[in-house]
DNA sequence: GATGAATGAGGTTTCATTCAT
DNA sequence: GATGAATGAAACCTCATTCAT
């Protein structure tokens, strides 16, 4: 998630400014969908001429983009938090697991915008996508489990990459069934209980488990 | 997923060209997404008028609908087969597995419809797909795991509905990593492997030492 | 309003089907109006293919004009049973405003068709079915009061056909203010009181004061 | 007729958009009626596009009660001009029958858009558009009538709201006469003459004298 | 006589983007 | 830098009418 995806012209506003963009943006769009979004609307909740607007983004997509972009900083911010300490990996996993129910909860945009984007239908722009935003984290994660590999903390008939990989999926599939109504309501539809209601130990405590032989396990 | 969304008339057609519709609006809906698909080129696709479309279906949802409706039973239909058989649940998993990937390739453009939902933004909406395609699948994972759990064939600390729950997030996970764009180029950035390229074997093999804990782990 | 609008195989139809027909046709175009009644709906609602309905009719506007017709004879027929009396002016205007109140009840759909077309936009079409329709009616009215005028019944400085026209027009006004939803609300806004809750003889009292100088006044 | 129905964008046209807009849409609403009248042409014939026009009035509806309002608006204050003199009630009648000539070929497609409301279907509009037309008009008559007969200037026995009543349904059968196809040639139809080629001084004394019971009349 | 599947022109409405001021 | 009026292509949906059977 390098490339810039606005003009210099959104540089020079106020931070005031950006902030509001880009918050009633990552709003609209997590609501609405992308299709469905409205950049005049966008333009008009922040408080500024849609003339303006294309003058900080050249299209609707770089909009979004950004917006993107900025969602997924802050997520990403939290887990280098996490993972730079020297925590045993089932200590990280457990904090990973508990920051992401969390964040789900406090930063539920963010996650309607990633899974907005899990569905982009054309095939380069979700390449860009997916580099922009998958490979820090996986990195992340890899890493982690590589060292810990290296220190025996992990059954060592696991491929370092597919593990982090499989953990990865349990914990998207997790904030999608925070934020997102389809998975919410599946959540509900496989645990019996809505996701507000359920407590959040109970998840840590029951995904701990699930997972832990990949841990521990050792033949 | 019960009630019918197409009209009387278009119970009349002909079974070929019920197929040829429902496989070209599959196919339009899965490449361009719900919003982008447009209904007259489907119509023109499938070979009829657009008046005719609208003579077997009311609006451009209830097309969706039905198309999404042909692709899950197929699904469910195969996941039935699997599930109703006497196996042990460790050999049920790997059945499961080893399916969901082959159909994954076959069946893609089912895959991606059934992607195309888990973004739907209107709860309402969410809801009553949700419960159309999540119950059958859900309720035939859960009763495997308990009646597994009753032979003593599982943890037994494991909450059923909870290991289902994440079983199921894992499949569907990878299911996605098979069809849909952004999810593919993300298993690529996690195994530094496209997945057509990498075998099946490694992946299934891999997949269930992941989740080997879930289901022989004794404290 | 002479001119047949339908097809020889609609006469060949039983007494029962080409009743049902009219019957359904008049109910559809009062309560939709003539543009968003459905011509298909119609030919269902009856009983009856869409392709029959087209052996019937050649065109949407015949079906009306058919309709129209029968619900103007059956007004028409009532009018003449008071007209051909031999009763004073004054009695016969009591008997024509008192059976415009009931037939208006009782009859309402044959007015709201008749209420449609007096917004015809097309002129000729507009003058066919002005001829059909009023001219029937207006003889009546023109020659009992040149009778009356004749027999000194009624103010002699009065043109005859003025005066008809004049009388016409309250009663039908009276029409559609029992059977049309715009008139029906400006009556009540007028008289303070909703045309189904006003007693009929306090119509008849006031309109005939109303008019009573026509009739009586002697300079 | 109190509540706006164009959006703010069309406050700030300019005078003579605004005049041309609904100069157009009048023109094209009366002589082809709600239903067939097209948005786009309309847009076309005033100049502007049709994106512009949906940023003036939300919906085609919107565009038309909004020519209503503007043709009523013209209509209304040439009555108020008379009512509010104090002439006795005969002459304001006759002035106002007088108005009502000129007025109705000088302003024809106001009155065609007042009569096509009054085929209006749907009962929820029909009732809306009578209390915004209606009340205004039916006010200052009762009104008139009711200092009129404070003055015994008027037949006691008449209840005023009822007389209003009559009279307005005289003068607005008299409006459409002048300017509504069926109308029209239902007026020659019983007078014999075109409404165009007709003495208005002879509609004036005619009709004057086909109510002065009404207004002289003492038992 | 009777059916109803099939057509397709045409209408309303949306919204990303441009550009003159 | 900032505005917002203006554009117009394109999408969904309706329905009178035809015609093969």
């Amino acid at each position: 998630m390098i490339e810039k995806r606005y003009k210099d012209a959104f540089d020079r506003a106020s931070d005031e400014r950006k902030e509001k963009i880009l918050e009633i943006g990552i709003e609209e769009f997590a609501t609405m969908g992308y299709e469905k979004a409205n950049i005049n609307v966008i333009a008009k909740k922040a408080g500024i001429s849609i003339g303006l607007m294309y003058k900080y983004f050249a299209t609707k997509e770089d909009l979004f983009v950004t917006c993107l972009q900025r969602g997924m900083k802050i997520l990403d911010d939290a887990l280098d938090e996490i993972m730079k300490s020297d925590d045993k990996i089932l200590i990280k996993a457990e904090k990973v697991i508990r920051t992401t129910c969390r964040h789900s909860k406090a930063n539920a945009n963010y996650i309607r915008l990633y899974n907005e984007i899990t569905g982009e239908k054309n095939p380069v722009r979700a390449q860009q996508l997916a580099e922009g935003i998958e490979t820090s984290t996986s990195t992340k994660y890899i890493t982690s489990i590589a060292q810990a590999l290296a220190k025996d903390d992990v059954r060592s008939d696991l491929d370092p990459r597919m593990f982090a990989f499989f953990l990865d999926n349990l914990l998207m599939s997790l904030q999608f069934s925070y934020t997102c109504d389809y998975y919410r309501k599946r959540f509900e539809i496989y645990t019996g209980v809505d996701v507000d209601e359920m407590d959040e130990e109970q998840v840590v405590t029951q995904l701990l488990k699930f997972i832990e032989s990949a841990f521990t396990f050792k033949k």
